[in-house]
Order: structure tokens, then sequence, then C-alpha cells
RNA sequence: GCGCCCGUAGCUCAACUGGACAGAGCAACUGCCUUCUAAGCAGUAGGUUUCAGGUUCAAGUCCUGACGGGCGUACCA
């Protein structure tokens, strides 16, 4: 038998977009009035496995209707019986094919074969990425805020890998300037407390507990030996190392390992920060006024001018991140991708504009925006402000709810739309919780498969073209589709649509366990229906592990 | 005021990037556990996709304009 795996779905699409083209030259059709022939899956199954829509674009150019053209194109094609059964018209003008049984089962052993690899692909094979996410400051504990960025970031990531990309994540960060002065002031003033002197805490300063805890560690440590300091020095430095332990161990146990860590002080160590106010001056798009060093970015249609560097002779935040990325570039990378919260937009197009001035490609460049969360209990919004100790941070949540829970809830809505958390919702243990439908599914197929094992020994070959009820058709079919589900969601950077596709798989499964038995059935029709199984939960093991979520054996 | 995002079932959201009859999950109602996990299944009900125009064979999806919501619009990050 002809394996199919490296082509696989776009074998399919290829093929098909061949006899049709050979078929709209038959017919007469000029080359260069030949639309782009699409493939596309009809929602409806009645409407075929693949569809396309040429002989409607076509209607106008060639000044026929639809449907006649249609009738004209599907006289042409003789399909491969291997692949595809006859073309049909419908609608329209839509041409439907329906996949040919040896094709369907062929692919049944594709997923078999390639097991822990199946829906991995080659389309982004050898493309470097840098993925830059989570890049919170070291001032306090991962929060729910983080949650949605670092869950999203990690998962882009294994989308990426999984259609061949190499990515490195990397955590940007700043350990320098006001908020983390800010931060040692703060543990100062606990310190000071703790030992019993008067002390006034900082305005503005971070009231959260963690930072009575570092405090008190520190009286551990060193007693009253820190009486007298003149700065907050020690006290900054002892907060950051254990704060940022404390947000590696909050993203381990999130499953997220970052591979490099880019402290912002490198870039103004070896002079990139210089060098982009130069170049900028260089080219007259930087000046000095009140002061200040600012960016012509009236320039480039914004209606402001925007601030460098502050009369202070502190640089805002966007010039060291003008620089930054000039400096993910200059390590070759082919694509650089940012997670940004929704509040974050505006500094978008400086750093496009900064970069693409440098001499850079800033359509190496890409920024995936997602919206805010809102944490909901009890049917009410959670406020939070992070300043104030008024927030649930990331660990709180997983406490609550769960590790899985808090990354499938994170993905589970589009990054463009609000995420409303419903920490009830999630908390149920049962029917109420999406994220154990996927679980339960697979749970229950590695039940039946272990029954199985203890029954009998059976071959991995198994007579397939036994499994022709309706539901087991459309779950093979619905298996096929995961590698279009991978990269469609890695594509557009956008991992809900790979729950969705799970989810559609799970149902698929439940239905075919609805109405097939397993255990009991005649010997070769069960042990088609094991591989079948064995399928599925191989597709659902691989979705989760890409969603970065257990799929349990039993639960 | 200006910029970005959003508006879809009572609620939370999908809709494969312009396709065929707009779909799930909660919530409501009706059934189903001596048979491989009922964390499940089958069914009922729920819609003028905020409104008004436009583009075309075809619009929830694209363009214009209203209305409503979120975020931003700092010599804060």
């Amino acid at each position: 038998m002809i394996r199919l795996h490296f082509f696989k779905t776009n074998f399919m699409e290829t093929y098909l977009q061949g006899i049709i083209r050979q078929a709209l030259i038959e017919i007469g059709v000029e080359e260069n009035q030949i639309p782009p022939v699409k493939i596309e899956k009809p929602r409806d199954p009645s409407h075929g496995d693949a569809a396309t829509n040429v002989a409607m674009l076509l209607a106008k150019t060639l000044k026929k209707n639809p449907r006649s053209i249609a009738e004209q194109i599907v006289s042409k094609i003789q399909p491969d019986s291997g692949k595809v059964k006859a073309a049909e018209i419908a609608g329209p003008g839509f041409i439907n094919f329906r996949y040919a049984d040896y094709f369907i089962y062929s692919e049944l052993n594709t997923i078999l074969d390639k097991g822990g690899d199946y829906g991995k692909s080659v389309e982004n094979k050898g493309q470097k990425c840098l993925l830059e996410f989570v890049s919170a400051n070291p001032t306090g504990p991962l929060t729910v805020g983080h949650g949605r960025n670092a869950v999203l970031g990690d998962t882009v990531a294994r989308l990426l890998e999984w259609t061949g990309a190499r990515v490195q994540r990397e955590y940007y960060f700043n350990n320098a300037g006001r908020q983390m002065r800010m931060l040692g002031l703060s543990v100062q003033a606990r310190y000071l407390q703790e030992l019993g002197q008067p002390t006034e805490f900082p305005e503005g300063g971070y009231e959260g507990a963690y930072i009575g805890d570092i405090a008190k560690e520190l009286v551990n440590e060193y007693g009253d030996a820190l009486l007298n300091q003149e700065d907050e020095k020690v006290f900054k430095e002892k907060a950051e190392a254990v704060i940022f332990d404390d947000i590696q161990k909050t993203l381990k146990r999130m499953n997220i390992v970052m591979d490099s860590f880019f402290n912002e002080n490198t870039l103004y160590e070896d002079g990139s920060i210089q060098k982009v106010i130069d170049v900028l001056r260089e080219k007259g798009l930087a000046f000095d006024e009140d002061g200040a060093v600012w960016f012509k970015t009236t320039e480039f249609g914004k209606d402001q001018d925007t601030v460098l560097v502050k009369s202070t002779g502190e640089p805002t935040y966007r010039l060291p991140d003008i620089a930054y990325h000039a400096n993910k570039l200059e390590r070759g990378f082919d694509l650089c991708l940012d997670i940004f919260g929704a509040d974050h937009i505006d500094t978008y197009p400086d750093v496009m504009n900064g970069i693409e001035v440098l001499g850079y490609d800033k359509n190496k460049v890409e920024v995936l925006v997602y919206q805010f969360v809102t944490l909901v209990k009890d049917g009410k919004p959670f406020k939070m402000s992070t300043r104030k100790a008024n927030f649930v941070t990331l660990d709180e949540l997983m406490d609550e709810v769960g590790e899985d829970v808090t990354r499938f809830f994170f993905l589970m809505r589009s990054p463009n739309t609000h995420l409303e958390f419903d920490v009830n919702q999630a908390k149920e243990a049962g029917e109420k919780n999406p994220v154990f439908y996927l679980q339960y599914a697979h749970a229950r197929i590695k039940s039946i498969l272990r029954k199985v094992a203890e029954l009998e020994k059976f071959d991995a070959k198994a007579d397939l073209t036994l499994l022709n009820h309706t539901a087991e058709i459309s779950l093979i079919k619905k298996l096929m589709n995961f590698p279009d589900a991978v990269s469609n969601a890695a594509g557009s950077r956008e991992p809900h649509r790979l729950i969705t596709y799970l989810n559609e798989l799970a149902q698929g499964f439940t239905s075919f366990y609805h109405d097939c038995r397993i255990i009991g059935e005649e010997k070769n029709l069960m042990h088609a229906r094991i591989l079948l199984a064995e399928a599925t939960a191989r597709v659902i093991s691989n979705g989760l592990g890409i969603l970065g979520i257990n799929a349990p054996e039993r639960m």
C-alpha cells in the first residue's frame, strides 16, 4: 500500500485541484481565466467530504449559469476510484466529492502508523521562531491576567512546533526602574516594621502579603543586620530573587518552561539603546524638545509625537522595546511573535516603525493581542488591581480549579474576545465542565482497551473495511481532519480552534461508543473497532498534548 | 474627540477567513444506568446574527454610517 504520510490532507487537496483544473482546460477555459481552485470541506456532511466553488466563480467570466458550468466540469472529471467517488453538483453550483472507502481506511492506517506524530506537518519546517510571552517584571506573583498570556503563548509555541518550526520561548523583563525600586522600598518598610521600627509605608508601594513574607525571610536570614541600609538595594535583590523563583514555579506548574530570559538591561550595556536614538536622529526622526528626546511618530500617521527619553534622562519603555525587537531580528529569527494584552497594543505601531527605520524587516514581527480576563465567581465579576493586595494569583486559581482546567479555560475562547473565567463552572468536577468531556472520552477508550487486553491477544492488523457503520465512518473522517485542525490553529494563532475540533471529535467518539460495541462483537469486527478506538485515543491525546493538558488513563 | 477590539439563543461562546439549513456548552423541559466509565446518551424548546444602507451568484463574515460595551489615547510599565 502506498503511504501518503507526508502529503496527507494536502495530498487530497492537490489531487482534486489537479483534476478540476484539467477538466476546466478540457472544456476550453483559458489558463489565465482559471480562478484559484479552493477546496473546502462542507459544514453539512450530506454535502460530501470536499467541495469546490469554481463553477460559481467562473459564472461571470464565462457568462453562463454556474450549474451548467459545473455540469460541464463534472462530465470531464474521471476521478481515481481509489480516492474519490464520482463528483456531484449541488445547490447553486457547488461540486461535491465524497472520499472513496479505500482512501478513508488507508487514512486510518496512517493515523495508527504515525501515532504520536500524527497531525504534525512540515509547513513551517526550518522556520526559526522567537516567541516572547509572559514578560512580567518580577514585582509580584503571576496573576490571572498573566495566565492568559502565558497559556496562549506556550500553546501557540506548541502549535508552531507541530507545524515544523523551531520555537524559542523567551521571557523579557526589567529589574531596574521605578517599579522595582518601589518593590525594594516596600520590602524594606515591611522589614523595618517586622523589627518594630516605626516606619511609613511608601506611597504607591506594593501591599501584597508576599512582601511581608519576603521581609520575614530577611529577618530570619540577617536578623537586624539590615536596619541601617542606606538604600533599598538588598531588599530589591532579595525580592527579585524570591519572586522570580516563584514565577518560574508557577509557570512550571502550568507546564511552561522558558528557553531564555532576556533582561532589558543588556540593551543598555551593549549600546543598542543608544544606537536606536542615533539612527533615528540621523534619519531626522528623533529630536529634542523640553529636555526630552522625541520620536517623530507623526511621520507615520499618529496624531502625536512620542517621548523616547524623558527629561529626567530615563527612557520610556518604547525605546528599549524597539531595541529589543531589533535585537531579536539580529539573532536571525524568521518570525518574532509577541503575546500582548489589549492594553499594550498602542506601543506596537511605534515598535514596528522603529525597527523598519533601523532597516529590519517588520514583516517578521507579529503580535498576538488578547483581550482581558474577567474572573467570575458566584455570578459576579471579581475586579482586580495588581498594586493593591486585591488580586487572585495563578497559583490560587490552580489550587482551586486545577492545572488542566486552568489551561483549558484560558484557551477555550478566541484571543480576540473577552474571556469570562467562571470559577464556579471550572470547579464543577463534573458535567458542567467542558475539560472533562475530552479527558473522559480518552479515559473511556483506555478503559476498554485495558479490558480487551485482558481477554485476548490480537495482532495489529485487522480488516478495516468492516467499519461501515455511519458512526464509524464519520468518526474516521473526523480523525482525518486533525492535521488540518492543527495547522489551522497554528496559522491563525488561535488555539481555541483546536479545542472546538477536539470537542467535535469527542462527540463523534461518544456516538460511536453509543452505537457500536467493541467487546463481545464478532472477532474481526472487534479487532477493527479496537483499532478505531486506539486511533481516536491517539488523536485526543495528541490534541490535548498540544494544549498542554493531560490525557488521563482513567478517571 | 481620535485609534484598536467586540456586539450571534436567557447566559458564556463557535462558525474552517465570502459559501449550502447560523452551531455547541450552561440554564429549562422529556426520556434513558442488570451490557465496554451516566464526568454519558437521545429528544424538545430557544434566532430578523444590535440597527440602517452598500458591494455580489452568495454576507454573521467585506465597505459606509448610526447605537451599545471594553481597552488605549502619559515625560506610567
